[in-house]
DNA sequence: CGGCATCCATCGTGATACTG
DNA sequence: CAGTATCACGATGGATGCCG
């Protein structure tokens, strides 16, 4: 994610930088029901290598959005949370899963969509994974 | 932007690879004002190459979201419009103005901004939404 | 266990030129 | 005006091996 460039300056685009790609938003799903191990959401996350799952959790922990807590202990542990500013995320995973929802049930049937976007609201937890 | 449903099946996913990039945010931020012709848009959004303008907008089409409308006439002449469900779009796109506005604000009164070193933060305001 | 380093294939995107 | 075609390059991400 390189696009804080002089591109457009659009706050969107500062929200997607940090939160946005293949990994991130499922990383955040499942952090989001409390702290978890790396080899933890390595098993919890389908089909991420060992490689992007570090990657992206760097990412975010440069972001502020998760904290990295290293136990010094063997064999080794390091926990991985949400801080208060991850949390904070929340509403926006929230609207992009309704919408999603909303979308892909569109799509199924091919019947019209009403424009005021109104969606079941499922529970955050279980969609994801 | 091509991780359909296939990856996870996570809805975040689906909505992110409907509205989700470098570009496509923008075009639907200025698509929310109403109607725009080709070269509008080419020139509302700078930065963007013709090439990644008509491949974005060809994106948005085959996801319903925008609609193109052809006017056979001389010169050419190509508006797009946001579909009702593109309209829908737009309590997602102002959830993410909203909290990229907040991080913004955030990071600014702390130290460096981001690995970037330049951001106009007097954008931000209005050019999204 | 939880990484990091390296190599390499693929993808996204810009630059440029051409067209109905 | 509103594209399309082609080339090139850097970023993205998978596979593998090594380390504390």
């Amino acid at each position: 994610m390189k696009r804080l460039s002089s591109k457009s300056g659009c706050a969107v685009e500062v929200t997607l930088s940090v939160m946005g790609g293949t990994w991130k938003p499922i990383i955040l799903f499942h952090l989001m029901h409390g702290p978890k191990r790396f080899g933890e959401l390595g098993r919890l996350i389908s089909g991420i290598t060992q490689r992007m799952l570090t990657l992206q959790l760097r990412e975010l922990e440069d972001a502020g959005i998760v904290l990295r807590t290293v136990y010094a202990q063997v064999p080794p542990r390091v926990d991985y949370a949400l801080t208060p500013l991850g949390h904070s995320l929340q509403p926006v995973l929230v609207a992009l899963r309704d919408w999603g929802n909303n979308y892909a049930r569109s799509q199924g049937q091919e019947s019209g969509v009403s424009a005021d976007g109104h969606t079941d609201h499922t529970d955050i937890e279980k969609k994801c994974l």
